[in-house]
DNA sequence: ACAAAATGTAAAATATATTTTACTTTATGA
DNA sequence: TCATAAAGTAAAATATATTTTACATTTTGT
């Protein structure tokens, strides 16, 4: 699976601390999801979706071998 | 979090088995998820979405608490 | 160039998703 | 009604997400 949070969060002007006080985690997931190291539970990526005003489609999307 | 597989899997008519194989998880996995016992992760609810040809905003709902 | 902020990364600890096995209860069709 | 499929549930085992701490590297502004 991959995402482009990098880009909606360099749109919204967030750092990565940033973004992470805003839904709730630790800088390291927001690092670790941005470089596609492990899969987040939906929860976040709703929260992701709600806070970019994108759909988790949007953001998240299958690759082969998921 | 809530969601409403057990209504998308009667539109599709498929058991709790069938889903479960589609998308690749034991059949527990989806009675919890349909009881809303534990959230699920992105990659499951993107195969949802697929599978359903709905949007995971569609399937998926944050709620108070979450 | 310097200082500070931001990002990348890693190991250990913890929380939680998911599987497996197994049993019970409920729905469905002959 | 009887047999069978489907659904609900639970405990133990395993895999994996997430946190915490800590340090290295890169970027940014002055």
């Amino acid at each position: 699976m991959k995402n482009n949070i990098k880009v909606q969060r360099a749109i919204h002007d967030l750092t990565q601390q940033e973004l992470a006080e805003r839904i709730g985690v630790s800088r390291q997931t927001i690092n670790a999801m941005e470089a596609a190291k492990y899969v987040p539970s939906t929860v976040l990526a709703l929260k992701l979706s709600e806070l970019f005003g994108k759909p988790v489609n949007e953001i998240f999307e299958l690759e082969e071998g998921d």
